[in-house]
DNA sequence: GTCCCTGCAAAAGTTTTGCATTGCG
DNA sequence: CGCAATGCAAAACTTTTGCAGGGAC
């Protein structure tokens, strides 16, 4: 079983931090969706946003990710397979989705004894701005 | 430049922790490096240890690792470029190494924009313990 | 003598949990 | 009513930093 399959109540303050994970076009921290998520739920407290990340990542609505050297969890909306773009310089994240041959995962298995069923990949770099 | 040449004085504290971190088998987390640490230079404080291991970091003596879903870093000796399998149940992780072809690393420069220098592939599975 | 390093302790920032209240079923 | 969800506040941890003392050069 990859994913609980297990429903749960879709109440408005969910609601509302799904949609604001899933209309971020960066890939905010638990704080920055708290803080974006009072323009739409006024009253609402972190705690409830924090379990509502939680239960979201729990079910697949939502990526979990630690990117960079940053001790905090990053969250994506993107929800389909794909790949990230790490700036040193900045932090700045990009998606990008990138196709590995199957003989890969295949190799990975081999290799470390695991049974691997998925992968992601990490590019470190330096963005446009940092390029210049 | 890759990473910064300038030296540091390898101190009997310093030494320790670096050595600590490359006879793990494991991807300790500075709690644990200080807690082995102590074995060795009994006074030692998790300050130092902590600061140390930022110095080998920077200085690419040791790898600084965010793996899973865990909101701490971890500490890799294996300098060598190399990816890392996850066992989603347990959370042990095993080094392996994968060539990609040279082609993954330009379809992400020209997908993000950013110039892409490195990666680190990320495979997730069961480890054989879990598998049973 | 100067500068860097160490240890202790405290500050800062995230993540997680306890609990009383609220509200839907 | 019964139970899950919410909000507030407080723990529990990690990560960082300030400082005084001590050692290396």
């Amino acid at each position: 079983m990859p994913s609980p399959p297990a429903a749960f109540r879709l109440t408005p303050q969910r609601g509302a931090v799904r949609d604001v994970v899933r209309q971020a076009q960066d890939h905010p921290t638990a704080r920055e969706v708290y803080q974006r998520v009072r323009h739409r739920a006024p009253g609402i407290g972190f705690a409830t946003v924090y379990r509502a990340l939680n239960l979201l990542a729990d079910h697949g609505q939502v990526l979990e990710l630690q990117l960079g050297d940053e001790a905090v969890a990053r969250y994506d909306g993107n929800v389909a397979r794909h790949d990230h773009v790490v700036c040193n310089p900045c932090g700045a994240v990009a998606d990008v989705s990138v196709e590995l041959p199957a003989h890969v995962t295949i190799e990975a298995t081999a290799a470390s004894g695991f049974a691997v069923d998925a992968y992601e990949l990490r590019f470190s770099g330096r963005c446009p701005s940092c390029s210049d």
